[in-house]
DNA sequence: TCCTATGTTGTATG
DNA sequence: ACATACAACATAGG
């Protein structure tokens, strides 16, 4: 479910309990979001911690905090296809798909994953882990050039551009809507191969990828919202949906992996 | 019953 | 070594 602005979302639900004490952590310890990862360590680190602050990377969350003694804990947290954070009231009991609940005095605060494709990354050290550290550049800061994108469609030169632009190494937070969204605004097929896309269409794509991060930050991620019925993302899953642009019925196909929606007409192959 | 799902990763192949 | 393609993971809902 979550992509880049929702992962935001989700990240700021757990605003409240930041500068707040954990008093209590209670996980299911084998389920598949904690592989690879020592749940011994982290319950002996947060239980007592202080939270400290949090951020997020495209799809990735991190949260800091400050055990009782020791290095800081560096608590990382993928929400998957059907991750969610939420808060729930003090004392509240988990239920079947909460598999990291982090009791607070005043609140609760709960990672629920249903199928379990998310992940939880733990490490106790003074500066923050690789995994956190090494990460592409966000897509909306400066380090993320049009040069920085054509170097990469001519590496993945025959690929699909939307397999593509799901790449994390590159596009961190792009997940499956956005890129359709962002190859129809940019009158790209999604088939198209990397290699093939020319100066024009090179640039037009690097706008909508930040025109499209921009704007979804805005209406999702600060106060989950729906994207207006002038965007691809209302259209896309309809029965019969048509492009709000053309009036064409949108056409549908996996492509990357991935089911694919398209404008046909308005992305064709060059 | 069968199909689908806003994601990643291990493995096979070129 | 690198690039690409795809099955596998696990559950719920139409």
């Amino acid at each position: 479910m979550p992509e880049l602005a929702e992962v935001a979302y989700f990240l700021s639900r757990w605003n409240p309990g930041l500068g707040q004490k954990i008093e209590k952590i209670l996980i299911h310890p084998h389920a598949r979001i904690f592989r690879g990862t020592d749940t011994k360590k982290l319950i002996a680190a947060l239980s007592g911690a202080k939270l400290e602050r949090s951020e997020s990377r495209g799809k990735q969350m991190l949260l800091v905090a400050k055990p009782k003694k020791g290095a800081r804990a560096w608590l990382g947290v993928h929400l998957g296809m059907t991750g969610e954070l939420r808060v729930e009231k003090a004392g509240f009991v988990p239920v079947k798909h909460d598999h990291l609940v982090l009791e607070q005095a005043k609140r609760t605060l709960v990672f629920e994953d249903a199928r379990m494709f998310g992940r939880v990354l733990f490490a106790q050290s003074a500066e923050a882990p690789d995994w956190w550290t090494r990460q592409a550049p966000d897509l909306l800061s400066r380090e993320f050039t049009e040069k920085a994108l054509g170097e990469f469609l001519k590496r993945r030169k025959s690929a699909p551009i939307k397999a593509v632009l799901l790449m994390q190494e590159r596009f961190p937070g792009i997940g499956n809507w956005m890129a359709d969204e962002i190859l129809w605004r940019a009158e790209i097929h999604p088939k198209q191969a990397a290699g093939t896309l020319d100066a024009g269409m090179t640039n037009r794509l690097y706008r909508e990828i930040r025109w499209v991060c921009r704007e979804a930050m805005r209406i999702i991620g600060k106060k989950w919202g729906d994207p207006p019925k002038s965007w691809l993302f209302p259209h896309r899953w309809e029965k019969g949906g048509t492009c709000p642009k053309t009036g064409a019925k949108l056409q549908h196909a996996t492509i990357g992996g991935r089911t694919t929606c398209w404008s046909p007409g308005r992305q064709v192959l060059v």
